[in-house]
DNA sequence: CCTACCGATCGGTAGG
DNA sequence: CCTACCGATCGGTAGG
């Protein structure tokens, strides 16, 4: 059992690795003979590690995408306005995100290349997320905390614009934390630029 | 000369579709035989109009950021405040991907399959671009216009996240028209979701 | 984890 | 715009 213990470490650091290359190169471009240099092995022997090069693509974006919608549970389930819930549910998509930066950009920007069924699988669980974010904004339309004027199609998806670009230009070493960005983002959001009279 | 005419549109024709298939499959992951096929010729015959597969992703990134630079040209020459600068640079931009949003997909998402030393030219090029909207906001930021507990980077980044993600999820056919998508996403991002008191 | 290797596919050229 | 073809590289397997 130690030997799987091991073999699980090991895979895990397949992946990981390969999470860097996908981001850094794309997916399609990465080759697995890439990968193998840099953990310094033959490519033929991450086939003892993994399936196919897919099969860590899948893990990748399905293992994010488990980490969105727990995060999102987790706010539905509390008693609070709706601006509130709009809030802790970009703060905590920005700290999964934080968590792994990496995979968070695989996840965003590689996703296409997953085959079928997967690929398919895979946008009905985000479409699933979005919409969630959208009922949280259509029920704050409804209290009367946003405005009723807004396109809630275009609003939401600026808000996963926004969220979805932070792993391409955030520095994990700069002065502001995941969760000061998180603030920020949802009170520029809710908020906007300007000064209030 | 008629000749040279009707290579030019061949070229432009075989330029699109390059545009269609790199946003619809990654520049990677499309080939040049993917791209014959579409447009019913012989691979080796694309080699008549076009140099290479680099040469259409160049032409098609650097000619879209030549018509933001374009754009945002006009804009800073007007004597307007800063918050109607910063309006005017968003639909503009926006106008400018409506134009073409499958070159603007491609521009977004595939640059960075870009050689030595044209993705370093195109980086600079954007991040020019980049920071002449930050320097509006901080111009706006000065004059009273927006608050100063901003971090600018992170507004400038969130606005860029926005508007370049559009080309993923707009649809032509829809009700809302560039302009007025322009609007209210300018409209949003400054003056934010929430209902004003 | 390695050596040896496979069939498929890639971007691109020669020559017409 | 075509036929014929090139060398390189791809993901992956067999067998140890």
């Amino acid at each position: 059992m130690s030997d799987a213990i091991a073999n699980l470490s090991r895979k895990e650091q397949v992946i990981r690795k390969a999470a860097e290359l996908f981001k850094d190169k794309g997916y399609a471009a990465a080759s697995m003979r890439d990968l193998a240099q840099l953990l310094g092995i033959e490519a033929a022997s991450l086939y003892s590690h993994i399936k196919s090069k897919e099969e860590i693509l899948r893990s990748l974006c399905f293992d994010m995408a488990a980490e969105f919608r727990k995060s999102l549970d987790d706010v539905e389930k509390e008693k609070i306005s709706a601006s509130e819930k709009l809030k802790k549910g970009i703060i905590g998509h920005i700290q999964v995100m934080a968590k792994d930066l990496t995979a968070s950009a695989v996840f965003m920007n590689e996703h296409r290349h997953l085959s079928q069924p997967f690929l398919r699988e895979f946008l009905l669980l985000r479409i699933n997320y979005i919409n969630r974010f959208k009922s949280i904004l259509e029920e704050g339309v409804r209290t009367g905390e946003f405005k009723d004027s807004i396109d809630k199609k275009l609003a939401v998806m600026t808000l996963f614009s926004s969220l979805n670009w932070m792993p391409m230009w955030y520095d994990p070493g700069s002065a502001i934390d995941p969760s000061q960005l998180g603030q920020q983002l949802a009170d520029m959001l809710v908020n906007g630029l300007k000064k209030n009279a």
